[in-house]
RNA sequence: CGGGGCGUAGCUCAGUUUGGUAGAGCGCUUGGUUCGGGACCAAGAGGCCGCAGGUUCAAAUCCUGUCGCCCCGACCA
């Protein structure tokens, strides 16, 4: 076979492998040429580039709101956190201990290194060794106990924006990194009826972001035990069904009874003069929904980034045919830019970008439209002639054109922009919808997770599952089975599931209700 | 931590079996022809072949050691 060469045999998508013939690959390849984030240098950990960490700054922006409109406000805690400090809370050690990041010197002073040639080597050893923190719950706790005396300091509502590490195993970008960024909130109440709610609230709070704001639909449930944040009592999650039909877990909400309190001592005086531990939760997001983001709306041609989260919304490319021409060109979008920047957007104004880059029309189309830009507007010497502007949505097909007068593009464009976060949500709802099956029948449930084509040679398998809708009686060890032998989980337990007594899809004993079953990231 | 693989130009890789002193495509620079589209032609820049030893007249190539990375599993936001 004759490697084709470019201008003979132009790839008909502009990502490749596609989505059918090479999933995983298809995401790494869209990570790139989007320009959202590149491996660094330090293993597991990546470099989020300007495109992909705007995401995250616009996503930071709304949830941020979303937090204080429910009463949160921001505070930040120490990167380490004493060994002595995790280990308080059993469950909590036994579950984070294996992926921990621990510092035992703090300086270095030159020496033979392990390899023999001289350098820096570690000295000044700690006492107690830090460990990085992978979350908060503890060095948290302590700062509570501190502020929490009386029932009239609760509740304590508190959140904080910061990275934290888990030395995984294995990584890829925004899924799964080493170092990673996320919120954490961290609330402590008087109630367990309120310190509930709290959970419950969080949860809405995210599914409506994801929702709304992401246009990824998603299922509100409550984790099996299995499933469970180390030290919870109970775990609530949104997962979402990317487009190879595996789940996502997209943010969780932990409601973390009084463990976490007495491991801290955080207690108060009540109304009564009684001494209580305050009931806990903590909940958070991550960098991880960039990469939910992308599952559920990339294509075979690149990112597609829903406008209310955009960076940039419309992309101005001059066409210049003739350079004597672009100064009248030039100034027709710049003077578009500018009334475009005008109009109110998601409570702000417009992002408009002008690409002036001496580059070729189509290289310069090409990379808007891997990065996933949602609007690009054309404007060359027949349109101005025409008197129309060329609007291009990236949700269609991308030699797609609609040709209007620049008035009613900046008439009309929120009304388009808002079209096009419906009809993304729209599609990923159906997607969604579409492969979420109630399954009653043992035979039927293992067919739906079976590929017809096991992988082998490098050829991935087919796509195929979904979300199984199927009665569980919560046996753990059933489910631990269910894993080994499908890699299918119960990725929730939803929370508007209604009662639904019937034989347990596994064990076939009498279950109360449908659970979600689904292999997952 | 178990199994497999790979370290050669910015990127993707060939060359290693059969040692002889470094290549391709893409990208980058310059010039030209094109151009409502991810074009073409030409000329260039760029690598002590992961690192350290050894064998040899001669090592990217053979041997030993070492470091790093990737993939599959177990673990995981």
């Amino acid at each position: 076979m004759s490697q084709p060469t470019k201008s003979q045999n132009a790839p008909q998508t502009a990502i490749q492998p596609t989505r059918a013939q090479n999933y995983a690959e298809w995401y790494q390849q869209v990570v790139r040429a989007a320009d959202l984030a590149e491996n660094s240098p330090v293993r597991g950990c990546m470099v989020i580039k300007p495109w992909g960490y705007s995401l995250w700054e616009n996503m930071q922006r709304v949830l941020d709101r979303m937090f204080k409109q429910t009463g949160h406000k921001n505070a930040y805690f120490p990167l380490f956190i004493p060994l002595s400090f995790l280990e308080k809370e059993a469950q909590h050690v036994e579950g984070f201990a294996k992926e921990c990041a621990v510092v035992t010197h703090h300086r270095l002073q030159a020496g033979i290194k392990r390899d023999g040639k001289p350098g820096l080597i570690p000295a000044g050893e700690l006492d107690e060794p830090l460990v990085v923190r992978p979350t908060s719950e503890t060095i948290i706790g302590a700062s509570f106990a501190k502020w929490v005396q009386s029932y009239r300091d609760l509740p304590l509502l508190i959140n904080q924006w910061a990275n934290v590490v888990r030395w995984e195993m294995r990584t890829r970008l925004f899924l799964r990194t080493t170092e990673f960024l996320w919120q954490e909130g961290h609330t402590a109440h008087a109630t367990e009826a309120e310190a509930q709610e709290e959970t419950r609230k969080m949860l809405d709070v995210y599914a409506d972001f994801a929702e709304n704001w992401m246009a990824m639909p998603v299922v509100k449930g409550r984790k099996t035990e299995g499933e469970r944040f180390p030290g919870a009592v109970e775990t609530l999650s949104i997962e979402a069904m990317m487009q190879d039909r595996k789940a996502l877990q997209g943010g969780t909400s932990h409601f973390l009874g009084q463990n976490f309190a007495k491991a801290s001592e955080i207690k108060f005086l009540d109304q009564a003069g009684i001494l209580q531990h305050a009931w806990t939760t903590s909940w958070g997001v991550s960098t991880r929904l960039i990469g939910a983001l992308l599952m559920t709306h990339a294509d075979d041609d690149g990112m597609v980034v829903p406008p209310r989260l955009a960076p940039t919304h419309v992309v101005i490319l001059p066409i210049l045919p003739k350079p004597e021409c672009a100064a009248v060109v030039m100034e027709a979008c710049e003077k578009l830019a500018a009334r475009l920047r005008e109009v109110s957007y998601v409570g702000g104004t417009l992002e408009v970008e002008v690409d002036r880059r001496d580059l070729r029309g189509g290289d310069k189309m090409w990379s808007w439209v891997k990065k996933g830009a949602p609007l690009r507007v054309e404007i060359g010497p027949r349109d101005l002639e025409q008197g129309v502007v060329s609007v291009s949505r990236r949700d269609r097909g991308v030699k797609e054109r609609t040709a209007m007068s620049a008035d009613a593009l900046v008439a009309g464009v929120v009304s388009l922009l808002d079209e096009m976060q419906q009809s993304m949500f729209a599609k990923a709802k159906a997607h969604e919808v579409a492969n979420t099956r109630s399954i009653d029948d043992p035979k039927e449930f293992r067919a739906f997770f079976t590929a017809l084509k096991p992988e082998s040679e490098g050829v991935p398998t087919e796509i195929h599952g979904g979300f199984a809708l199927s009665r569980f009686a919560m046996d753990p060890m059933e489910e631990s089975k269910l894993k080994d032998e499908l890699g299918v989980t119960v990725r929730c337990i939803p929370l508007d599931g209604q009662d639904d007594p019937g034989q347990c899809i596994l064990s076939g004993k009498p279950a109360k209700r449908r659970v979600v079953f689904a292999k997952a990231y």
